[in-house]
DNA sequence: TGACTGTCTGTAACCGCTTACTGGGTATAT
DNA sequence: ATATACCCAGTAAGCGGTTACAGACAGTCA
């Protein structure tokens, strides 16, 4: 120490009261003119905590970063952590044995306080664990099998929303391409749409499950356009199935939103300056993302959450893809 | 400790030789039921290494994460790292400002053992002071700024072949796309074009610089379309720019590839699925990243890598947004 | 002025590991 | 049988902070 002590010093870089005014002035001077900046492992040490939370997203495909969501939860995430001055640490563990391993070392070796979860990442062994080694996470989702502190978009508002688009629209078949069906939210986005017809009076919807698998996506949507009595509009329950949707449309000669109808629940980027644009139920990432660290947050501080869960509403992007519906009966190919 | 001593726990743990073959077994069993995992902190602290590696990507637009490349590149350094043992903090600095904070802390405060840093992120200041602190780090493409070790695909070589592509198509009046001039591999891509078409005897393309914003992509594009004599092809010098390239031509009614043919700098997994598929020159990012990874374990280990700079060559994936030219002269609109 | 109180700073005991060094055994050489 | 060497395992000194506790000093109050 240049010129006083050494508890001292770490009493102002803290921020602890009980400080002389003009001594902290001094050290945080001679902090700042040094450059120091303290070791993050003996901080760590000591304090028993580490500054640095963990993600971890499920793997989809060959990429895992490729989808419409995570990446950019991801980047909310990020943004949000550090603006509180906390580190994320990545894992993108593939089996499950990876998860067994990587994670383990990870969560046990303390070097993280906390961590954000993809909810369908985990069997109930992995949760088990966390919540034994009591390991303060939220998940990002719904889990069917752990109950636990997290945040999520209203799934079944905004299938709702979605499918009331189409009913206004004038469509009465429709048909909801939808991801793996073992996941909670798949399940509550058909039934939020289901739900919208029943009061309508409408036939119930062709529902298809899909993995998020692009080319799969495809022979699904080519598998429904097939289907009869035709469909007028396709409710895509997953981002990530888009691509593949307006491939399949495109391949048999159907026009979106002349021929076909689709609206996506979640939002890209792109999906604004595709032709047409995609008429899309955009999830909330932003506050999804604030929510998720903010809990975090709270919990790595000892402290109860207001609430268990933050379910937030997504909302309608009305674009281009989506149009009143023409009797497509005839017209096979 | 259940039967023996301490440090030699250690040694076991950490693979040091001086050890008994029965001893060994012993504490590994020991380690295995206590399901012991040593504490991260202790070891960084004791060891003077965290085994976890910083990555760092400039920012895109709003989510920083939805290139069509650094997604990608991060799933892939994730992967090895983790099939090497080590962990990913992840960082999305926003402005100099946050560079300049949260990245000195993590740095200074020693949270990673070394970096991966995407190249055009950092002005000299930041690098001088990752080499004044001889953090080993390696950069995702080359720097005008600095010279350090670093992988990157070859660009030029990646803009030849796309241009070859085009020039075999027949194609003579070619636009390239390109992404802000002062990134060197934009210039190199654009140098690579330029020469396959003077080796052809053919005029130097018209070169349009492009933020990585989909909406401006919208109107340079549109721009280029409108100019005359007008191009039978555009060079989509990045990944990024693709969508807009494609809304800007089906805007002005343009058919790809009938009207004008497209050819991307940059795969995505959905350029495969869009009508038509697009034709793109592919990044190696397996290879890219497993040699940044690579490279940047050498250095952690103190050991000097074999070369300083990985050049990987990239390769055509032929789709149909590449077609023969026809005279688009006299169809304006 | 002496006792009491409160504020600020120094002291030192860890935090949980790594690692250089020391020492006890046993095998090989003399 | 004694000396030399080698292989293991124990010992303890840190690594760079945090924090409970103690102590010094100044200000208050009677």
């Amino acid at each position: 120490m240049a010129h006083v002590s050494k508890g001292t010093v770490s009493r102002v870089i803290n921020g602890i009261p009980g400080v002389g005014d003009d001594t902290r002035r001094r050290v945080m001077k001679l902090i700042e003119s040094l450059d120091f900046h303290p070791n993050a492992s003996a901080r760590g040490l000591a304090a028993r905590k580490t500054n640095t939370m963990g993600f971890v997203i499920p793997h989809t495909g060959k990429y895992t970063l490729t989808s419409t969501f995570w990446p950019m939860f991801l980047t909310v995430v990020t943004q949000e952590a550090a603006a509180r001055g906390i580190n994320v640490l990545l894992s993108t563990a593939r089996a499950e044995d990876d998860v067994d391993s990587a994670f383990r070392t990870i969560l046990r070796g303390r070097r993280i306080d906390g961590a954000i979860i993809g909810a369908e990442q985990f069997g109930d062994k992995q949760l088990a664990e966390l919540l034994l080694k009591s390991l303060p996470f939220v998940m990002m989702g719904r889990s069917a099998k752990i109950s636990s502190y997290y945040v999520d978009v209203d799934n079944a508002l905004g299938a709702r929303i979605a499918s009331e688009h189409l009913v206004a629209k004038g469509h009465s078949r429709i048909a909801i391409l939808a991801g793996p069906d073992w996941l909670p939210y798949v399940d509550d986005r058909i039934r939020g749409a289901r739900d919208v017809l029943r009061e309508h009076g409408l036939p119930d919807p062709v529902v298809v499950h899909c993995s998020y698998d692009t080319a799969e996506a495809v022979r699904c949507v080519q598998g429904i356009l097939l289907s009869r009595p035709a469909v007028s509009a396709i409710f895509v329950a997953a981002g990530d199935l888009v691509v593949g949707t307006l491939k399949a449309c495109a391949d048999m000669g159907l026009n979106v939103p002349h021929d076909i109808s689709v609206v996506s629940f979640d939002d890209h980027p792109f999906f604004a300056h595709l032709s047409p644009g995609i008429t899309a139920v955009a999830q909330p990432i932003e506050e999804l993302g604030a929510a998720a660290v903010q809990m975090l947050v709270e919990l790595m501080a000892g402290r109860e959450p207001e609430r268990r869960a933050m379910i937030i509403a997504p909302h309608l992007v009305e674009r281009g893809s989506c149009a009143a519906p023409r009797d497509r009966e005839n017209t096979p190919r």
